[in-house]
DNA sequence: ACAATAACTAACAAAATTGTGAGCTATAAA
DNA sequence: TTTATAGCTCACAATTTTGTTAGTTATTGT
């Protein structure tokens, strides 16, 4: 999938290397992923649940999205104990709530921004 | 270049509707930027500057991605006066200097993080 | 037996971003 | 007059991300 020496992964890498901001970028920059991090924070936190918050994700969209957020190590997914179907809950990591306040930054620069540009 | 009625598009506007958050990720989240702004805050502010400080970026994905920042008055061009050859200078808006204490704490988040995976 | 629900997955296609190669303008120094 | 520097722009191609369609498994309720 990943051709490990375009440019284009050469310089993700050299980002990478240079600054952890950019790290950082490439993981809350990709669409779905802030919105649906801030959701889990909101108790939005099963499968089914964010598929009604975010009507226009698809299934296999939004599973890819939790799949990496849980590599990462942003989300852990628990099955309920005792549900059937079988249930499953993703909960923030502690390196994921760590976002929130960030989150919450980037959040009011974004309200400011938009006040200008789309009115 | 950008098809207004994609599902692509849609979800987008969906999602800056949905939040600000999502506006401002747009923003920062897109390769090259945020350490172009951070570069030119560190007075890294003239193109043949950039070029250099980011080797593998090529002048005319350099040239476009200040372009979309100016758009985005993020960044303002000013002509150096009285320069030749023509002396271009890079200045953060007021809007973008507001991103800097936010980069910081993205940075931070971004070094705990890579701690885990990189090493 | 059949539909419904939760939570996916695989193969594929469309769209968007990112990068390439060549060329341009203007000025000044060698 | 050729070369160098600063700062671009164009048309195009490669790569990557994002979205689509059609399934699957397992269980419960009807």
């Amino acid at each position: 999938m990943r051709k490990e020496n375009s440019t284009n992964s050469i310089n993700e890498r050299y980002l990478h290397k240079k600054c952890a901001l950019n790290v950082a970028i490439d993981i809350i920059g990709v669409r779905w992923a802030s919105q649906i991090i801030f959701s889990i924070s909101q108790g939005v936190n099963r499968f089914h649940l964010l598929k009604e918050e975010l009507p226009n994700i698809s299934e296999q969209v939004l599973s890819r999205k939790l799949k990496i957020l849980e590599k990462q190590k942003i989300i852990i997914k628990t099955i309920i104990p005792d549900s059937t179907p079988i249930g499953v809950r993703y909960i923030l990591t502690s390196r994921g709530e760590d976002l929130l306040p960030i989150f919450e930054n980037i959040c009011e620069w974004g309200k400011s921004y938009s006040l200008d540009f789309e009115n």
